[in-house]
DNA sequence: CAGTGGTCTAGACCACGAG
DNA sequence: TCGTGGTCTAGACCACTGA
C-alpha cells in the first residue's frame, strides 16, 4: 500500500491538473495529458505507462474515464493494451504525411509543405452530370452539377491535378467563389455542409496527352489515380473528384490496422 | 410511457437474444445484432435506429454497453451518431474489397476471390540484409535475413508480387515452411509472433524489364508499388514487404474519415 | 500470487435537436 | 419541452500475465 501511494505521488509530479468545470471533457484533457508525456519523451516507446487504476486516482477520475482517454490513443496507435501486463507506449510512433485514412481538406494537406505551394484554378462551371457522375452522385444524368479542375504546383513544378463535381444545390453558388484555398472549409463554413468520410479508390495509370502536358511528364508516365467520393454528415454523396498526381513529387502514406 | 413499452416490444421481436453466459463479450453480441439487422435490411439506410436507452432495456443490460456496441460500429462507418437526434444507419455501407486501412494476411484477401487465386514460391532463401532493409528492420548491415519472393496469378494471369524480408532467428524456420498460403498464419499459429500493425506507402511506377516480364505487361507499363514494413505487438518491426501489383487487375479501396 | 486490463452495472447530469 | 446522445461515477467480477 505505501509503495503504491509513492508511485501515485510521483506520477501526480508529471502531469498537469486537468479542470473538471472546463467544457472540455475530461477524457480528453486526460488524452491530451498522456499524449504530451508520449511526445516530448517522458514517456518512452516501449515503456508501460501508469496503470488505468493508478491514473484514476491521480487524476481523481473513474477508471472508465481514463479507460477512454487511453482507448482513443491506442485507436491512434500510441498506445498498445496488453491484457494482464500493462499499457505500453508503441515502438513506432509516426507522423503521416498524406494519410490516406484520414480525410483532410487537400489544400490543409498542402499546408503542411509550407509556402511553396501554389493552387491554380483551371477551370469553374456549371455542368450537366453525366451517366457515371450521376450514378455517383445520386442524382440524374443530365442534372447540373458544379464542375471545378484546380492544379497544384511545388516550388513550380504540377504535380496534383483535382476534377472535381458538386451537385448540392448550394454548391453551384461555388462557381462565384474564389476556390484557390479550401472548398471544404467553404462548404462547413459558409454553406453548413458538414464532410464526413470518404471512400477512395487508387489505381496506377499511364498518363495521356492531356494529363502528361499539364503535368508536365511524359506521355505514358506512371501517375497515381484517386477516385473519391464524399459523404456529408447525413451519408448523402456531396462531392466526387478524381486526383491525379505524379508520385514522384507526392506519396501517400497509410497506417494499417488488424 | 405506453408508446414507450409498445416501441420496446416491437423492438423485442426483430432481435435475437444475446447470451450473457457466453465468453463472447455481451457488447459483441449486440454489436453483431445490430449488424446482421443492417445486413439484412431491416434497418435501412439513412433510418434511425432505436436509442440507447430502448436498446439497453430490451437486452436488458446496461447503457454504457449498448454505447459500446454502437461505438464499434460508428468506427466502421456504418452508423451514424447526432447528438440529441438519434443514431442512423450511414446511407452508403459499403463492402470494402483490399481495404488499404486494414491489415490482413494478403492470403486472406485473395481468397475472398475464390478459387482463381494461384500462389506460386519464386525465391526463398536466407540472405544478407543490406543497408536499406537493415534500416528498416532495425537491425545491422549484414545480418541475415529469410527473403522470399510470391508470384499470384488471377486465371492465369499474374498481378501481384511480393518481396518480403522478415530478420527475427524464429522467421529463418521458413525456409522450411510451405509459403504459398498465410505467411501470417505461421509468424501467428506456429512461431507465437503477433502482428500489430503496419505502415505502407503507396506510388506509381514503371514496369521495369524484369518486373514486366514477370507480370506481363509491356515495359514502362504503370503499376502500384507498395511498401510496407509490418510490426509485432511489441512495436517491433518483423517484415518489411515490396508490393508490386498491375492496377488494372486488382484495385485497392480505402476509407477515409475527418 | 498480485497486478493488470476487459467487461459490465445502475445509476447520474448535461448538451443538443426537433417539434 | 422532451427525447436523444455525451459524459461520468463508484463500484464489481473476470481473465490474463508475470514473478
Amino acid at each position: 500500500m505505501k509503495m503504491y501511494l509513492t508511485y501515485a505521488k510521483v506520477v501526480i509530479i508529471m502531469f498537469n491538473g486537468i479542470d473538471k468545470s472546463s467544457p472540455v471533457p475530461v477524457y480528453y484533457q486526460i488524452k491530451k495529458e498522456i499524449e504530451d508525456r508520449i511526445n516530448n519523451g517522458s514517456f518512452k516507446p516501449m515503456e508501460k505507462i501508469p496503470s488505468e487504476d493508478s491514473l484514476a486516482d491521480v487524476f481523481n477520475v473513474s477508471r472508465m474515464t481514463i479507460r477512454k482517454a487511453i482507448d482513443k490513443l491506442v485507436d491512434q496507435g500510441l498506445l498498445i493494451r496488453k491484457h494482464g501486463a500493462g499499457t505500453f507506449v508503441s515502438k513506432s510512433n509516426y507522423i503521416f504525411k498524406n494519410d490516406l485514412s484520414k480525410l483532410t481538406s487537400s489544400t490543409k494537406e498542402m499546408n503542411e509543405y509550407g509556402r511553396q505551394i501554389k493552387t491554380e484554378v483551371l477551370e469553374k462551371e456549371i455542368v450537366n452530370a453525366t451517366k457515371e457522375i450521376a450514378n455517383i452522385l445520386d442524382i440524374k444524368e443530365g442534372d447540373k452539377v458544379f464542375k471545378y479542375v484546380r492544379l497544384r504546383f511545388i516550388n513550380k513544378t504540377p504535380f496534383y491535378l483535382e476534377t472535381s463535381y458538386l451537385h448540392f444545390d448550394k454548391c453551384l453558388q461555388l462557381i462565384k467563389e474564389d476556390i484557390a484555398g479550401s472548398v471544404f472549409d467553404i462548404l462547413e463554413n459558409k454553406y453548413g455542409i458538414k464532410i464526413h468520410d470518404a471512400t477512395a479508390s487508387i489505381e496506377a495509370v499511364r498518363a495521356n496527352g492531356l494529363v502528361s502536358d499539364i503535368l508536365n511528364v511524359s506521355e505514358g508516365a506512371p501517375i497515381l489515380k484517386i477516385k473519391q467520393t464524399t459523404f456529408t454528415c447525413e451519408g448523402e454523396p456531396v462531392q466526387y473528384a478524381v486526383i491525379i498526381s505524379r508520385s514522384d513529387k507526392y506519396k501517400y502514406h497509410i497506417h494499417r490496422r488488424k
